[in-house]
RNA sequence: GGCGGGGUAGCUCAGUUGGUUAGAGCAGCGGAAUCAUAAUCCGGAGGUCGGGGGUUCAAAUCCCUCCCCCGCUACCA
């Protein structure tokens, strides 16, 4: 796997906000950008790569891709005049836009609009019309959720019309490469990449493009997934899948469009002031805490609502009270009743196996729920074995058992070690650091923690040696006020 | 305005080839247990399945209509 992310850096809204503070845009990105991968690295997150879209190699990047389209015969010189928002990023029809107060033009976000008249090369997405259909017909789920495509497919089916892909009125941004000059256009006029041409072609510099030979770009393009914010679906479903199109290049196996989080049910915004900031959530909940909370609550994909009582209740439920106690009770006894050795099971029972058929299943159907990205489908399932493991060990009472038949009692706690196991083993993905805490608390080995080991085709080794238990997942309390 | 999704227990949601007393988790209430992070287990309770009408022996599920929420999109002016 390779796990990028990066920056769009370009554009007038990135020159206009430096020029307000009186410094320049790569000041201001000096200033920025390292937050953003701060925040990669406090929420623990896979990262093999990290594109900034002002990087030298992006500019050959989508310089090399722009030729490609232009050598295909998708790119021309022409004329674009019409009312243009700054904060919108976008043209709109004189009837689309109106007169605000203080004779202002607005769009129908009402941001404020200008009169703009420019020279501009055009790419002909007009002519991938039926391209695009046909993806859409032939890869149902290029895009998820469902209604994401459908919302695609029927903006492509309306008509498209050919995008305007350059700008000469300012300089932050990416040359065009070969530019002829139209006949009446000022013969200094300098056209560089409108931001989605090269904001989109990040995605191919960063396995080393225009190099195709080169070893990331063999190995992981096409990308298997491509996650995105439902805010721009237009943009990475149908101008990116064009744009490739019209260089040759593959196409990305699926865009993933996912939702928004609320903030007590409203969206979130700097005017209403009920803005989130990352960094203290993982501070007030922990990063494990904050991830799961993320993930089980809320359907990959869908909108979710975040709230202090929502996150307290499901970290404490699930992971204080269900795991974190359950592998504490028995974990513990383990060690105070066992000397810390792993005990060796004896013939299971009936309710024995029943639980273990139950944790060996959960891979398989997580496998499959991970084929549509149903994240919270996966905890849900192995949580459901987490709440089976709980009524087990209720229902044996191996604490009684310690006192009438101390050898059933290390076949219970076997068993509930193992599921314990395979639980944290398929909750690596979704909370990194405590599953690694559990997972060292049963002594398995860092090669041993695949999910190659699960199914039943594997199990904890009795007789092995068990460091000390310890809380893994503390509950939450409200601090004293 | 058009298209799509949704409105089910206090909260988050599951539930269509129409079929017995409508489900789960969390919260709340009662009980058991006391190995454990006052955690766990069991049980009752809790719903006009958005409103109304219709089809049917039978509707959360099918049809009509209305209301509300969300998304995409268009237009009037």
């Amino acid at each position: 796997m390779f796990f990028l992310t990066g920056t769009d850096e370009h554009g007038i809204k990135m020159l206009q906000t430096a020029t307000k503070e009186g410094i320049t845009p790569r000041q201001l990105l000096d200033r920025t950008v390292p937050r953003f991968r701060e925040l990669l690295v406090r929420l623990n997150c896979s990262n093999d790569g990290y594109i900034r879209t002002t990087e030298e190699r992006h500019y050959q990047s989508s310089q090399a891709i722009w030729e490609r389209m232009a050598k295909n015969g998708d790119i021309y010189l022409s004329k674009y005049s019409g009312w243009y928002s700054v904060r919108d990023e976008a043209y709109y029809d004189e009837e689309e836009t109106r007169v605000g107060e203080g004779g202002v033009r607005l769009s129908p976000q009402d941001t404020p609009v200008e009169w703009v008249e420019e020279e501009s090369y055009f790419f002909k997405l007009s002519a991938y019309q039926d391209k695009l259909i046909d993806l859409y017909t032939r890869v149902p789920d290029f895009v998820l959720p469902k209604e994401r495509l459908n919302e695609v497919a029927s903006f492509v089916k309306r008509g498209l019309r050919d995008l305007s892909i350059s700008r000469t009125t300012f300089e932050w941004g990416i040359p065009v490469p070969g530019q002829r000059q139209g006949t009446n256009s000022d013969a200094n006029t300098k056209h560089i990449m409108y931001v989605w041409v090269d904001a989109l072609t990040n995605y191919i510099t960063a396995l080393g493009f225009p190099d195709t030979e080169a070893e990331n770009f063999r190995r992981y393009w096409p990308a298997d997934l491509h996650v995105i914010g439902k805010d721009i679906v237009r943009f990475h479903a149908v101008y990116w899948p064009a744009f490739l199109m019209s260089a040759g290049i593959d196409l990305p196996r699926r865009i993933f469009s996912h939702g928004h989080i609320l903030s007590r049910g409203e969206k979130m915004s700097k005017s209403v002031g009920n803005v989130v900031d990352p960094f203290a959530l993982a501070d007030a909940y922990g990063v494990d805490q904050l991830r799961y909370f993320l993930l089980r609550e809320i359907q990959f994909g869908q909108d979710g609502n975040y709230s202090h009582e929502a996150i307290v209740n499901r970290v404490n439920a699930d992971l204080a009270n269900d795991l974190g106690n359950l592998a504490q009770r028995s974990l513990s006894m383990i060690g105070k009743q066992l000397g810390g050795m792993l005990p060796t099971p004896g013939s299971f029972s009936d309710n024995d196996n029943i639980l273990l058929a139950a944790a060996d299943a959960m891979v398989g159907k997580a496998r499959e729920m991970m084929k549509t990205q149903q994240l919270n489908q996966v905890l849900n399932t192995v949580w459901d074995v987490v709440a089976d493991a709980n009524r087990y060990f209720a229902g044996e009472a191996p604490w009684a058992l310690a006192k009438t038949d101390p050898a059933r009692q290390g076949t219970v706690l076997y068993v509930t070690a193992e599921v314990i196991r395979q639980v944290a083993i398929l909750a690596q993905p979704f909370i990194p650091t405590s599953a690694g805490k559990l997972l060292d608390l049963l002594a398995v080995p860092a090669d041993e923690r695949s999910f190659a080991t699960l199914d039943g085709a594997h199990r904890l080794a009795p007789g092995t040696t068990l460091p000390t238990s310890a809380g893994v997942f503390p509950r939450y309390v409200e601090p004293e006020t």
